[in-house]
DNA sequence: AGCGTGACGCGTG
DNA sequence: ACACGCGCCACGC
C-alpha cells in the first residue's frame, strides 16, 4: 500500500454531497501536516477513475486550480453543484454545512 | 542518485 | 485583504 493509495482510499470514502479539505484527507490517511501530498496525489488522478477527486477542496472552502486542467477548473464546481453543494458569491463553499464528518470509529 | 515538479496549510506582518 | 516564508514528500526522468 503506497502513500498515494492510502490517500485515494480516503477520498473514495467521501460521500456524495459532501466535501473534504486536503488537510483533512491527509489527517485521515495518517499523513499529519502533509496536505500538499494530497494535492500531489490528486494531480495524478485520472478523471475516469472511481476516485471522487472533485470532492476535495482547500481549507478556505475554495476549489483549488491546477494548470493541468488548462482553465477547466469550473468542471469541478459543476460536479459539486450537481451533487447539491452551493457556492457563495465568493465562489466558496460553506464548510460548516458541507464538510464531511467521518464516522468516528 | 539526484533533480524538478507539483490540486496545501498555517503563521506572521 | 495580500504577500511572504516554510514544512512537507512521492514520482518520473
Amino acid at each position: 500500500m503506497s502513500t498515494y493509495n492510502r490517500i485515494y482510499a480516503i477520498v473514495r470514502q467521501i460521500p456524495i454531497g459532501k466535501v473534504a479539505t486536503y488537510g483533512q484527507v491527509a489527517e485521515l490517511a495518517e499523513l499529519y501536516g502533509k496536505a500538499r501530498l494530497v494535492g500531489y496525489a490528486l494531480y495524478r488522478v485520472d478523471k475516469n477513475s472511481d476516485i471522487p477527486w472533485h470532492r476535495v477542496i482547500n481549507a478556505k472552502g475554495e476549489v483549488s486550480e491546477s494548470p493541468l486542467r488548462l482553465g477547466s477548473d469550473y468542471v469541478q464546481r459543476s460536479l459539486l453543484e450537481a451533487e447539491g453543494i452551493e457556492f457563495n458569491a465568493e465562489a466558496k463553499i460553506d464548510l460548516r454545512k458541507y464538510q464531511w464528518q467521518p464516522t468516528i470509529l
